[in-house]
DNA sequence: ACCTGAACACCGTTCAAGT
DNA sequence: ACCTGAACACCGTTCAAGT
């Protein structure tokens, strides 16, 4: 086996190690009211912020650093590694997607179409706004607490549905997996325009002008057409809402379904 | 703007820009029997080899070059950097989907069934054996040839279905997305197994053991457990099957209903 | 307890030469 | 036409010091 630069700490997540909590975020000292000195939380923080404005590619520990105004080696006191520092920023934006509140009482039993409507969407903003997080999200384990949360929402929505107990693990994944896709190739999309200098129009045209005279390429031409002309924020929604439909018209469908 | 190592040619895909298929793929000369020459096809070939052997956080040019024993510069005659030699590996896996044939004469008409989740399943191997491409998937355009020939024989399946057309690149969008979902978290997870050093089983426990005091968690710690007993891929073959069971249902239901 | 500096083993890629 | 060598501007991270 080659020794590569990451090799000797095959841990599978941060979560899962002893050193998730190990290193606390500081309690601000009641005595010392200087704000310079570094944080978990700051350094989180900044690390989103950076992700944020110049994707994931770009992002490294010396830019971290020099952004926070400290030698490259200074963020190694808060956190083990590069990874361990990911997996952190990418747990803390799973807490922006709302999710609905535990108490089965107080929601009707029949607005599970409603929620789980609300959590696709909500993954799907959250992916868009932070286009480095599907990135990571396929690259961690996700065990940390916001996005647990998110998980056990989910679940707990979809159980309301009526399925079967052994299906709702797979009618969840058909929703999530969806979710998260779309998601993901829009905020790239968005990302790549950004990074290519270009607008969307642009890039869509050059896709168009690329593809028009094959003709093997059947009806995607037109599917290209479809989003250079018109309004194509309005055909992306609609796009998303109706394959929710599709998920939801399908559960329906197998719940009432003699073999359920 | 910052100027990072990649920061002067902000393309958005080889398949777009003109030097796909500038730089050919050399004849077999005739009269030359030797074969130590490098080759764009060997260069990819050897690339993919890489890749599904060490992932990609491993590959990089300069081992590229020692694996076909030769300088690191030597390859980038074939290739302008990077980016386009991964954008053509990635395309060049695509291929390895099976695809409907386009004659649609021999095949029933409610055959689309079938051929979407045969299209589906074959999408699923192909990232499960290569967990490198879902992560290339979203870097890309993948406006290659092997590409939209998949992407084609796709809208042409989803077309069968009977749904109004402006309907069908949504229901495809749900379908496509699901699979690609589902075919990464898969690949990556074996993937995970292997670098982690540890197997499916060790590596469920520890999970499960993070997550078994924690009530929290809801349902969560059951759902884990699932797998950590009896015969995981039969639920996973069970969870994807089902989850097609769900898309297949909604589309047929969607197709039938008023608003269609 | 918190931060620095120098160093090591890597990257992708340019540029000027070699054959 | 095809390949090499040296160099540049980057990486993540270790290790030994500083305060």
């Amino acid at each position: 086996m080659p020794t590569g630069p990451r090799a000797a700490k095959p841990q599978a997540s941060y979560w899962l190690s002893d050193r998730a909590g190990a290193k606390r975020r500081r309690e601000p000292e009641a005595g010392s009211g200087n704000g310079a000195g570094l944080d978990l939380d700051r350094v989180v923080r900044a690390t989103i912020r950076l992700l944020d404005a110049e994707g994931l590619a770009r992002f490294s520990m010396r830019r971290l650093a020099a952004a926070l105004g400290v030698t490259p080696m200074s963020v190694y006191w808060y956190v083990d590694n590069k990874d361990d520092l990911l997996e952190i920023a990418l747990d803390e934006i799973n807490g922006e997607i709302p999710v609905p509140p535990d108490d089965a009482t107080t929601t009707e039993p029949e607005d599970w179409r409603g929620q789980l409507r609300a959590l696709a969407t909500g993954y799907r903003t959250m992916l868009v706004a932070h286009p480095w997080a599907s990135r990571l999200m396929g690259e961690y384990l996700n065990a940390g607490p916001r996005a647990t949360a998110f998980a056990t929402a989910a679940y707990r929505v979809i159980r309301r549905a009526g399925l079967p107990e052994d299906r709702a693990p797979g009618a969840l994944a058909a929703v999530h997996q969806f979710a998260y896709g779309f998601g993901t190739v829009e905020g790239r999309w968005a990302e790549r325009c950004r990074t290519a200098g270009t607008d969307e129009d642009e890039l869509l045209r050059e896709v168009f002008d690329a593809t028009r005279d094959k003709p093997e390429l059947g009806g995607l031409t037109g599917l290209i057409a479809r989003h250079t002309t018109g309004r194509r924020d309005e055909l992306r929604e609609r796009d998303f809402a109706f394959a929710l439909d599709v998920l939801i018209a399908g559960i329906d469908a197998l719940r009432d379904s003699a073999d359920g």
